[in-house]
DNA sequence: TAAACGATCTGCT
DNA sequence: GCAGATCGTTTAT
């Protein structure tokens, strides 16, 4: 594996074999990174939303497994990525397997790889490159060939936590875009961000 | 096989 | 802030 562009160490299983709402909290500062070709690309995560797997009727889980979420429904640390409107979304997935939990990684700020996001997006402003679901997956070029992958053993895929990173002060708000259970705070951003895909 | 829907994004006002 | 584009998945006929 090429080195790591920060000194960092990757995220384990204990991290994500925990409640969903906790994981996505903690997940507001760890450094998300794909490898593509020689390069890597990534950033800060600094917006999360949760979906649990039970009483959530905003998750893709609530009316149980089908061939298109099945990913969801496995181990901890299993990538999820679903199509929405035509684009992609990712995902990593919490608690036990069999349960159908999992993280939404809405939004991250750009740091490594930028001219590779940038030439992706078709945009050179920063602001624009990752700031919502669908733009991050883009950006770091993520689609449904990467459903199901390890972002506990993918050489080329994980969640990693910087030795030498500060705390973020993380909100909780209510969850975006979505029509059910629209009152539950499971939204987490880091306040300070400039890179959400809404103000909150 | 048809129709409706959606954890979205963009451009324009 | 709003309308329209876009396409895979799910549900209805």
């Amino acid at each position: 594996m090429r080195p790591l562009p920060l000194n960092a160490h990757r995220i384990d299983v204990t991290f994500y074999a925990r409640p969903t709402a906790i994981v996505a909290r903690e997940l507001i500062g760890k450094a998300l990174l794909h490898q593509v070709g020689p390069l890597w690309v990534g950033g800060w995560i600094v917006e999360t939303e949760a979906y649990l797997d039970k009483g959530d009727p905003a998750s893709h889980s609530f009316r149980g497994q089908t061939p298109s979420n099945t990913s969801m429904f496995g181990d901890p640390g299993t990538l999820y990525v679903y199509p929405i409107h035509a684009k992609y979304c990712m995902n990593a997935v919490t608690q036990n397997p069999g349960e159908g939990a999992a993280v939404l990684i809405r939004a991250i700020e750009p740091v490594w790889g930028i001219d590779e996001m940038r030439r992706r997006r078709g945009f050179d402003e920063l602001r624009r490159l990752t700031r919502g679901p669908a733009m991050l997956c883009q950006a770091l070029g993520i689609d449904r060939r990467d459903d199901a992958r390890c972002l506990l053993s993918d050489e080329g895929l994980g969640v990693f936590q910087a030795h030498d990173s500060p705390t973020r002060p993380v909100a909780s708000t209510r969850r975006i875009g979505i029509s059910k259970a629209k009152h539950r705070k499971l939204r987490f951003v880091d306040a300070d961000s400039k890179f959400l895909s809404r103000s909150f």
